[in-house]
DNA sequence: GTTACACGTCAATGCTGTTGTCATAAGCTG
DNA sequence: CAGCTTATGACAACAGCATTGACGTGTAAC
């Protein structure tokens, strides 16, 4: 007998064992042992299954965390951990990563995130925007570096032989950058950007945070505290459901 | 008599006036009016088509820019180029945001990126990661608005609803953050996060900028210098082929 | 004039999501 | 216990997809 559940966890596992190309309809009946046409019964279409495996990979992400009262350490480790799930579901990440789902999952996530900025003290005119940021960015990031995992392998590799193959051997004479920074490029570009730009962008909302001083017109960023989440906690930690 | 010029422009337009589901190679052959498989003829795949429609993506967003000399300025008007340009072309984007094409233009790109971080005094092994943090958050928030625009336009009305159904009803006893934000919520998220991102990201960029003080370990980030692009420039102005 | 090649067409293959129909089994109602 | 309803899955079929190989046809070169 099938469930949305089983369903679920066998799309997930489907798309982790095999590549890219493995999470269709049919190849999906063939692992459950079952027709195709039976995850009908329990998924409108795939774009509804779709949703379902985006808002399963919200909840693994936030499996087991705990916020801490430091928001910048919290914000860090939820931004990891969504990158991290995603990560482990390349081909579901990449379809999934731009939708909205409104379930139980997301909710919670966009819940926990904003309850980080408020009680870091930040005004929520301020908190949405950065919250806006924040996520997308970290969604943006996932779906990016799923994409590089979910390739069918020949494009894979001849995406990272460009750096090797091409961009090494450019003459100094028509892209002197590129040539005077080659060997750096070909390290740089072989691991994800994102841990740098999650930590560019906590740079930046610390600067903003009210215990730093900085206002919210075009005046000057004065120099950020560098423990600013050690400050006295404005609102009370709370459990979510 | 057909062209990979032609070929590629026929294929930008398709996306632009039909939607997402509009560039498939047999209806890209019926608004050549040539077979379909008459495509294989001048690229290899469609893999092979997409790289060369991402390259042309990459040099309309490049089309008559030129530097400033302002390094943040620079940055800027490139990040917001890419990502217009992509935008433009939702459905072209969500497929090749994500690749190295190693082609003409894709150089030019970052040879010019390259060249305002390292002519705005950034050493080498600052301005690499930077570059990397910069094109890829630019790229990942292009791919993360295009799917949104390509998406069929059930579900992307789908998920904007999302907002003002779901999130707007939330109970201040189960979801408080939320329901403190939920107006400001739903204004938010109708709009792409991603200038307010870059300029969290330029910000903290400004805060690591030689001329602000700031050093590569874990010591005090300082008060950046607001107009740091307005240094001497240490290195000329050079056009680029 | 003939040979070679570039170009586009045609037909076919094996995928894909999706739908309508049908059989079977379970569980509830009388 | 008999009969009816409903849920569930199987089966077959449809249209559309990328891709490939064989087949002409026109043009240019020798």
């Amino acid at each position: 007998m099938l469930s949305a559940e089983m369903i679920v966890d066998t799309a997930l596992r489907l798309v982790g064992q095999h590549g890219a190309e493995a999470l269709t309809v049919r190849r999906l009946g063939a692992a459950l042992g079952a027709d195709p046409s039976a995850i009908y019964r329990y998924f409108h279409s795939t774009d509804d299954l779709l949703l379902a495996l985006a808002d399963e990979l919200v909840g693994q992400a936030q499996d087991g965390w705990r916020p801490t009262g430091d928001w910048r350490a919290d914000l860090r480790s939820i931004g990891l951990r969504i990158h991290a799930a995603y990560q482990a579901h390349p081909q579901a990440a990449l379809l999934a990563a731009h939708r909205t789902t409104g379930r139980g999952h997301e909710m919670l996530a966009v819940e926990r995130i904003l309850g980080v900025l408020r009680r870091a003290g930040f005004p929520d005119h301020e908190a949405v925007p950065i919250y806006h940021a924040f996520v997308d960015q970290g969604l943006a990031f996932a779906a990016l570096d799923a994409a590089a995992l979910a390739l069918p392998a020949a494009a894979a590799t001849a995406d990272l032989q460009v750096w090797r193959q091409r961009y090494s051997r450019l003459g100094a004479d028509t892209h002197p950058n590129i040539a005077a920074t080659a060997p750096l490029l070909e390290a740089e570009m072989r691991r994800s950007g994102y841990p740098f730009a999650l930590e560019l962008l906590l740079d930046a909302v610390a600067a903003r945070h009210p215990a730093a001083g900085a206002q919210t017109g075009a005046g000057a960023v004065e120099a950020p505290d560098r423990q600013p989440e050690q400050a006295a906690d404005p609102m009370p930690e709370q459990d979510l459901p």
